[in-house]
Order: C-alpha cells, then structure tokens, then sequence
DNA sequence: CAAAACACTTGATCTGGATCAAGTTTTTAC
DNA sequence: GTAAAAACTTGATCCAGATCAAGTGTTTTG
C-alpha cells in the first residue's frame, strides 16, 4: 500500500532518503470496508488522511434528515475535514467509504512536523490546498450559473470514471438536485 | 496606508523589523476609483492583493451576459484570482471597485521570495489560504441546502455590515438568486 | 438462491423562485 | 440643483426542477 503514496511523493515532490523515511515513520494504515466512517459528525477529526485505494464520500445531514454530499475523494487524493482539524472542533460531516478502500493517515501534529522539517513537502502540501480552492471556487462558480444538464456534463468531463464508480443518488446530492432529475438529465443526454 | 497593512502583519504574525522592511519594500500601493477594474476578463493576474480600505467583487460574466458575483472582498481581506496567478491563464474573472479603495500589491516572484525567506509570513499566507478554502467549502454547502431565505440569513450573520455597503443586486448575485427575490426575502425578514 | 434492501426509471402534479413589466426611490454627474 | 441613470419594489405569470407515487432492475446477505 504505502508505495502508492510513495510514487505520488516522488511525483509530486524530490525528496532526500531520509526525509522520505521520515515521512514513511509517521503514516499510519488504514483500511475500511464499504458503508464504513471515516468521520462521524460531532466527532473531532485529528488527520490528514491520504486514500491509496477505494472511494470515499463526505457529506452532511440536515434537520430535515437530507444528505448533502460534499465531495467524494479516491485514491490518490486526500480527505478530511479541514474546519474540524483547523479549529479542533466537532465535525459536521460524515466520511464514508462508498468502496473497500485503504488510507494512510498522518496525525496533524505528525504532520505539522513533516511541514516544519521538510521545506519540499510543505510546498507540496500547499499547491495541493491551493489546487483544493481553485477547484471549491470552480464548484461555487458552477453551482450558481449552471443549469442542472450543465451541472451534470461538467461533472463528467471534470471528473471522468467518477460516474461509473458513483451511485447515481449521491452524485444527484452532490450536484444539488434530486435523483429523479439526474435520472432524467441522463435519459435525455444518452439520445444526443 | 501601509500601517494598515503593518498592523494586520503584526496582528496575524511576528516579525523581525528586517523582515518587515523586506516586505514593505515590495509593497506597491494601488488606489481605485469605485467602478474601477483591478483585472479583468482575460488579463492574467500577476499579484498578490491585500485591500486597505474600500470594497471589491470579483464576477464572471457567462454566454448570456449575467454577471455572477463570485466573491467580496473588504479592507483587511486580500483579493485576486488564484487560478490565473497559478497557471498564468487568462482570467474568467472581473475584479471592480465597488467603493473607492486602496490596496497593496506584491508582485509573485516578490511575494514567493517573502514566503521563502520569512517563514512566518509563509504560515500566515497559508493559514489565510486555509480559512478561505473551509469558507469556500460552507458556502458550497449552504448553496446546496439552504432555501433563498436561509441563504440571506446565513449571508447577513456571517457578513454583518455587508449588507449596507453593497447594492441588493450584487448580494442577490452572490446568492444565486434574481435581485426581485431577494427584495421579496427582505421585506419578509423584516417584518418578523 | 431467495427475499429484502437498495438503486434507478418514469409519470403526474406541484412550487419556489425566475421572468417580465411597470412603477418609485436613490444616486450620480454635469 | 436637476436630469438622467441606477437601484429597488411590487405585481402577474411562468417554468425548471422538486415532490409524490408506483413501478422495475440489481445488489446484498443470510
């Protein structure tokens, strides 16, 4: 498992034999099964967790007991809840596993070393945060002017394979309409 | 001017008076009459902008000519379109003064040198990165849950003060709602 | 391998907010 | 100070997408 996270570090970043070790000292493993959290709302979440395998869904409930997904994240991205972790508060979000996945978790305080100590992944840590609010504001962009068929295409081609892997539901919940009206969008493109 | 600046380093960090002055050095201060464009459409942004007085809104226009309010951004806020920085591509975006406002520029080759010879200045600039991309991430969510009216509510308690510098149609814009709905909320509200 | 649970489709109807239209009020600019 | 331009309000009507309902697949699990 750990040399996927390996080749996206040494992707993404050069790194000295000893820092790499040094990184690798810290990752933790984890494996979770299909419907299993990561995250449970009200709890306060303590990593970074970059997934190495599998498919994973953050979403929240609101008082009417509706899901709102957030975002889904597969291997060789991260996820997490980044308010949580910031401000050590209890999460809004759920984090599940829409597949069998596995990911290797750094502790924040683990982590916040590996940023102090190693300059290179520390810059790679934050040209993933800057690529991470490029694409919200993208999404905020799309979700005030686009229509739901317009939603629904640029959701495909930004994010191809997602829709074959994805229940329909929740890729509905995470473009804001409802699974009938996806459902119906799909119909209607499918002819074009 | 700059001692707005000044004290929001002071505020937000520590600083040697040599690192200070290093920074000062690279200010470039910039005034804006209302109406006036800081970029727009196209242009490439080459800055990093922090705003000491006035108000700014950054907006799309799309095929149909409807302007899009993405975001606003006042004094002690900076502003700029990090996707046209970060790729050098030309920017979907307009950045126009709604008030009359001063800023500071810092080139990006001059502030990725502060960044990497004033390490505090480099936590700074992420922990800010930080915030903006958990605010970027609620307002997807209250964009994807919330009703008209709830979006307004939300907007005015996250935002006081907002409401009375900016015209109700760019507010409705960066609502996602037509200025005749948000009017409709407004005397609703006010009633209760 | 059956049956329960889940995911998707299709149709009928409804509705929140959009659109169109016609004012009134406020701001801007000479 | 006043005319023109913006900004806001209010009403009437419309429509994209929601909701409700009743199916038909398709997984999951004992």
């Amino acid at each position: 498992m750990y040399e996927i996270f390996q080749k996206y570090l040494d992707e993404k970043t050069t790194l000295t034999k000893a820092e790499s070790e040094l990184i690798q000292s810290y990752a933790i493993i984890k494996k979770l099964r299909k419907r299993q959290y990561l995250l449970q709302e009200g709890d306060i979440w303590k990593y970074n967790a970059f997934i190495t395998r599998g498919c994973l869904r953050t979403y929240s409930v609101d008082e009417k007991g509706t899901e709102h997904v957030n975002s889904f994240s597969i291997e060789n991205w991260w996820t997490g809840d980044r308010e949580s972790l910031m401000f050590q508060q209890p999460s809004r979000f759920n984090i599940d596993a829409i597949e069998d996945s596995e990911l290797i978790l750094f502790t924040q305080d683990n982590f916040e070393l590996l940023c102090r100590e190693i300059p290179a992944f520390n810059n790679m840590v934050n040209a993933i945060l800057q690529k991470s609010f490029i694409a919200a504001q993208n999404r905020i962009q799309a979700s005030l002017s686009f229509t739901a068929e317009e939603k629904y295409l640029n959701f495909i081609s930004k994010y191809p394979g997602f829709a074959s892997r994805i229940p329909q539901t929740m890729i509905a919940s995470y473009l804001g309409m409802t699974p009938e009206t996806l459902s119906r969008i799909r119909k209607q493109t499918a002819k074009k």
